[in-house]
DNA sequence: GGTCGATAGTATGACGCCATACAGTATGTC
DNA sequence: GACATACTGTATGGCGTCATACTATCGACC
């Protein structure tokens, strides 16, 4: 098997390497499909998630989208600059704004999508369905693991 | 299952983004545990793939461990002005250095090989062999199809 | 109703990595 | 041998993220 030398291997060509390059590809090859747009992975995400969920504070968009708040400022005020994104005050709470897609905001999104839908079919190219998802669990698991260990140690 | 959900949401919560939020959570641990000891995952892993693969140029170290020659130049300043690590000049080549471990790099190594040795038991709890070895498997297949990507889109 | 601890967003500085451009050196060709 | 091409290591600037510190505001308790 082809991987197997990816885990007798020592430690430093391991799994954890493996997902940390996976990674910088990841976002390489979607900064690199909506660069036509002028977007950035980070940022492109962020206008489908505030589709898809309405409109959000902050600091509620950097917990779901796991980033911390400073960077989800910085991501919100280069969408803002092109007129995607809109801050809006909360009648309610005068520390926070709700973040919501302008009409251009909307337009983008649609183009994201197609460009997105693209993409992942290319990424699945010969994985299966099963394997996605085994994908999807072990991380999980993984995750788990190394939350509990940065938790531990403070 | 538990992670149905994260195959089944869209785009932005789905196995990319969780792939990238594990690798950052991977080098955080090993920062963490690496701490005490002055390094990073980046130097602590050289370290050791040094003293696995013997002396070797920059490029060489660059290519095998993923990494552009800039960074991979800039890991080893660090690992040198330690003394952990010596840039040698190779007699036939008088561009490139050959970089080997120190007295004080090998007597690192073995601390670093301790505790990697324990962070990789607690990163597994929970996960069978088979599901690392899928893990893997998966994760190559994916890099195959980003560097695809990445290769026909210039 | 004032005061005090929590919370929202922002500013700043750091880190790790990349891409590009550059100077020095090697190698192959005429 | 001279020259063009390729390659090594480094310097520089940029990007995305984080941690920390700060201000403004909220909410709860005396």
């Amino acid at each position: 098997m082809s991987t197997e030398h990816e885990l007798d291997a020592p430690p430093w060509l391991r799994v954890e390497s493996t997902i940390m390059a996976t990674a910088r590809a990841v976002r390489q090859a979607y900064d690199l499909r909506f660069a036509e747009l002028g977007l950035n992975l980070s940022e492109a995400s962020l206008l489908a998630y505030v589709e898809e969920a309405g409109a959000l504070t902050q600091t509620r968009l950097a917990e779901r989208r796991g980033l911390g708040r400073a960077a989800m400022g910085s991501v919100i005020d280069s969408l803002e600059k092109r007129g995607l994104v809109e801050r809006n005050p909360d009648p309610d709470d005068r520390r926070v704004w709700l973040v919501d897609l302008t009409a251009a905001g909307k337009e983008m999104v649609e183009q994201v999508t197609e460009r997105d839908v693209v993409l992942r079919k290319e990424l699945r190219a010969g994985i299966s369905r099963e394997d996605r998802s085994k994908l999807a669990e072990v991380l999980v698991a993984l995750g788990n693991n190394l939350a509990g260990i940065l938790a531990d140690d403070e």
